[in-house]
DNA sequence: TTGATTTAGAACCATTTGGTTTAGCTTATC
DNA sequence: GATAAGCTAAACCAAATGGTTCTAAATCAA
């Protein structure tokens, strides 16, 4: 049992919630990066850079091993998991789904109509 | 094009980054409440659970009407569409769809030696 | 009209966030 | 050994967050 998931999503949409942050992940999509890399198209001094680069670490989202003077950071999507399935309980209300299933009642009612008549 | 996609983002995460909106979210993803009706479970005061609703209104993923003295508050779920997309990139990524490819790839070269050998 | 209900808003506070600069520690290179 | 590169850590700052309490306004109900 997952007592503290809430925790872990907090981590993880706290952690999308930064334009730079959701940068450095996309980036990390490609291939690994060490720091140096990650922090330099990100308009900040490379501490700012390296701060972001934690916050992604604690939401498990970012993975580090070190090589030498160099920081190698790996993506880990996996937790991208829970916050996706948190948000995917809701897509059928934004799909507007319901306004759908409607009409496939709708639809049912009316075969059930036809199927009344012709059985008269 | 949009943008400030960016923004968007930014604010739907940052709802979605605290348990107690995550909570009026789930809630509200059954039927429209007002102000009191959400705030009664949510253990801090009137005000405190009043902002975070603003929170959510300010990231489009509520909105609100005025009956009376009754603020009316029904989900939208449409921001919900971008931030699933925008996690969806990573989907192959946490599946591990990538090593399924390598695996397909090692099959096919597999495959390949086998016809240059029976070619020979 | 009086009084209770629902909400907003202001004032306040502690903590976190997101950035900076400066200093220092390893590790590589010359 | 000197110097550069890659990074951390500390100190600092402004602004945002997340909470509180108190006050006041609007609406409903007796």
């Amino acid at each position: 049992m997952v007592l503290n998931q809430g925790v872990v999503l907090d981590r993880v949409f706290r952690a999308l919630a930064h334009p730079a942050r959701r940068a450095i992940l996309q980036r990390l999509s490609d291939s690994e990066q060490n720091l140096t890399e990650l922090a330099a198209p990100l308009r900040m001094s490379f501490p700012a850079a390296s701060k972001h680069v934690r916050v992604l670490e604690r939401a498990k989202l970012v993975r580090r091993r070190v090589v030498g003077r160099s920081h190698l950071c790996r993506l880990d999507a996996a937790p991208l998991k829970d916050a996706a399935s948190w948000i995917e309980a809701y897509r059928q209300q934004w799909e507007g789904n319901f306004q759908r299933l409607d009409a496939v009642l709708d639809e049912l009612k009316a075969q059930r109509r036809g199927r009344a008549r012709d059985d008269r």
